[in-house]
DNA sequence: GCCAACGTTGGC
DNA sequence: GCCAACGTTGGC
């Protein structure tokens, strides 16, 4: 069982339409490194922290799980979505996503201006300057202290 | 809005 | 395969 940090940008996908929705496919991701986790290393029952990213208080805001398996992610045959690919081919699709269910929001949001100043999460990739990935592994120790899970 | 860091593209 | 140019990300 793993774990891993989801960034989205709230005025795309926040955690409040996770919420709403109780369970989506995690489309759009158009990185090679994020795409292989998604494929290789996400399985049914591992958590995630859903990351706000690009906005006015950047931070962990809520706790979801993966729900499927990594499957087809359609949005890159959709000519009117901004995640089309036209080099993509229904025969041999390029991109494939899991599907994420909502657990719960944190009481307060875990900022990143807070986490920069906690020793124990110091080796976290979202901490990393300059760092795009849009999922990163998270180790059970930073897990339990962002969630405040007691396992 | 600024800008550093990064990933991708494409000419060679 | 190299690498400059470009577009994007994302904190500030």
């Amino acid at each position: 069982m793993h774990r891993w940090l989801l960034k989205s940008e709230p005025g795309d996908y926040a955690i409040d339409d996770l919420a709403r929705d109780k369970r989506d496919w995690w489309t759009g991701i158009r990185n090679y490194q994020a795409r292989n986790f998604m494929i290789h290393d996400m399985h049914v029952g591992d958590g995630a922290l859903f990351y706000h990213s690009n906005c006015a208080a950047p931070g962990v805001y809520g706790v979801a799980k993966v729900c499927a398996q990594a499957a087809t992610d359609d949005t890159q045959f959709a000519p009117d979505s901004k995640y089309y690919d036209s080099k993509s081919s229904p025969d041999n699709p390029r991109w494939r996503c899991v599907q994420i269910a909502f657990v719960r929001k944190l009481k307060k949001p875990f900022l990143l201006a807070d986490m920069r100043h906690i020793p124990e999460l110091e080796k976290m990739l979202i901490l990393r300057r300059g760092n795009r990935l849009s999922i990163t592994p998270v180790s059970d120790d930073e897990w339990r202290l962002i969630t405040g899970d007691k396992k």
